[in-house]
DNA sequence: TCTGGGGTCCTAGGACCC
DNA sequence: TCTGGGGTCCTAGGACCC
């Protein structure tokens, strides 16, 4: 009875995202290769693929590889848009959606049999209502663990649909390349090659304490997991994010611009994102990339967490400062900062007001209004304008909020 | 071939506490 | 007073993913 049931995990992945939604918005694009961003390849359509170009790569070697490309400036509101319409779809489709990313997400169609058809039916539903409704190809993999269903879809791109049945897992997997495993990249790739291991096979033929004293505890582990498709791993409704970041690149031609108002700017753009999600973070980080292609990160941890653009530029440009000698010798070319711990209690919320007076004390009150819902009406015990910041900072009553994170375990 | 912008997780050492 | 074990938190760096 249950001999012939299918794996209820489903993989979904949009196509070439950003590059398929401009062949769909743009109809002179379609069946042309097609690069978005300039600088940088932030995605490539299929017939760009085709050429060699893959995302990540210079500007300059595509337009070699490939000088026909169309090559068009990324639209963000339009990607974020047609996520939006991809996602709703998924919420329709399976009680549990787990987002990954932009442009992919786990979902979970077990216990739908009966009212929806085999998750057969139902991936293949799926690909096409977004094609239907959104205009763009989906691959699906359906598999009985996330790692395996993200493996297949891969397998299955572009436009496709994969099952990996049940009891014929390591039959899929073991040909595979290493390089199809999650969390193996360009250096653990080399390592397992210099050792002779090419594909998945091979990796699980490796006693996991062998794997362990090549890679480390947790990669080792969890690779030797994996090449076994052991994943016991749920799908979850997201975990939610554990981080904000902004970043600025320095190219050689504005590499004298000012670092102080470059941070300003990344301090503003991280604090905005903050409060429109209502998050308060304690660990601020800042990154830099240098002419040497060297990194070097400088962090440090509030007493509480905030939002405050003033208390996150206070920390950021005192980061700075200790990196000064640094910046100086080595040449800065990326600068960017992150807000993370945000699970830490705030201890003050920053909010963003109108300028105007009269619409600012209305805006005052709902924005209280909303704290006090959120976090219990004895919470905000104060609240205050902050700097010349358009905002006001509003502060909130030790443990009235979101309990601490995770107890670690170790 | 020389590099955007946004994230996640792991490791390792040191400070500190019980 | 000294030593050890166990634990947490912080900082910095690194690998990886989309």
């Amino acid at each position: 009875m249950f001999v012939h049931s299918e794996p209820t995990i489903l993989h979904a992945d949009l196509d070439a995202f950003f590059a398929s939604v401009e062949q769909r918005d743009q109809p002179r694009l379609r069946g042309r290769p097609v690069i978005v961003g300039g600088g940088v390849v932030q995605a490539a359509s299929y017939e760009a693929r085709a050429r060699g170009i893959r995302s990540a790569m210079g500007g300059s070697r595509a337009r070699r590889l490939c000088p026909e490309a169309v090559i068009v400036e990324p639209r963000w509101p339009a990607y974020v848009e047609a996520s939006r319409d991809v996602f709703r779809i998924f919420r329709e489709t399976a009680p549990v959606v787990e987002g990954l990313s932009i442009d992919e997400a786990f979902l979970d169609v077990g216990g739908l049999e009966h009212v929806r058809g085999s998750p057969q039916r139902i991936a293949a539903g799926l690909r096409r209502d977004v094609a239907d409704r959104v205009g763009l190809a989906i691959t699906v993999g359906l598999a009985d663990t996330k790692f395996l269903a993200k493996v297949a879809s891969g397998v299955a791109k572009p436009d496709g649909l994969l099952m990996v049945e049940r009891g014929r897992e390591l039959e899929f997997l073991h040909p595979l390349g290493i390089e199809r495993l999650w969390g193996v990249g360009p250096k653990t790739a080399e390592r397992l090659w210099r050792q002779g291991i090419a594909t998945v096979g091979q990796l699980a033929a490796i006693p996991e304490p062998d794997l362990v004293g090549l890679l480390g505890r947790a990669q080792g582990r969890h690779l030797h997991s994996l090449a076994h498709n052991r994943d016991p791993r749920r799908v979850r409704s997201g975990p939610g994010r554990r981080s904000f970041g902004a970043q600025s690149a320095f190219p050689a031609s504005r590499r004298d611009r000012s670092l102080d108002s470059t941070l300003i700017g990344l301090v503003d753009r991280v604090t905005r994102r903050m409060r429109a999600a209502g998050a308060a973070g304690r660990t601020v980080t800042l990154r830099m990339r240098f002419a040497d292609y060297s990194r070097a990160t400088r962090s440090s941890t509030l007493a509480t967490a905030t939002s405050s653009s003033a208390a996150i530029s206070a920390a950021a440009g005192s980061l700075l400062r200790s990196a000064l000698p640094l910046v100086e010798r080595r040449g800065i070319t990326l600068l960017g900062i992150s807000v993370a711990n945000l699970d830490a209690r705030p201890g003050a919320v920053q909010l963003e007001l109108p300028l105007d007076d009269a619409s600012r004390s209305r805006a005052l009150d709902l924005a209280l209004d909303d704290l006090r819902e959120r976090f219990g009406p004895a919470a905000v015990t104060r609240a205050s304008l902050v700097g010349d910041d358009p905002g006001l900072a509003a502060w909130l009553m030790p443990g009235a909020l979101r309990p601490p994170r995770r107890p670690a375990t170790r």
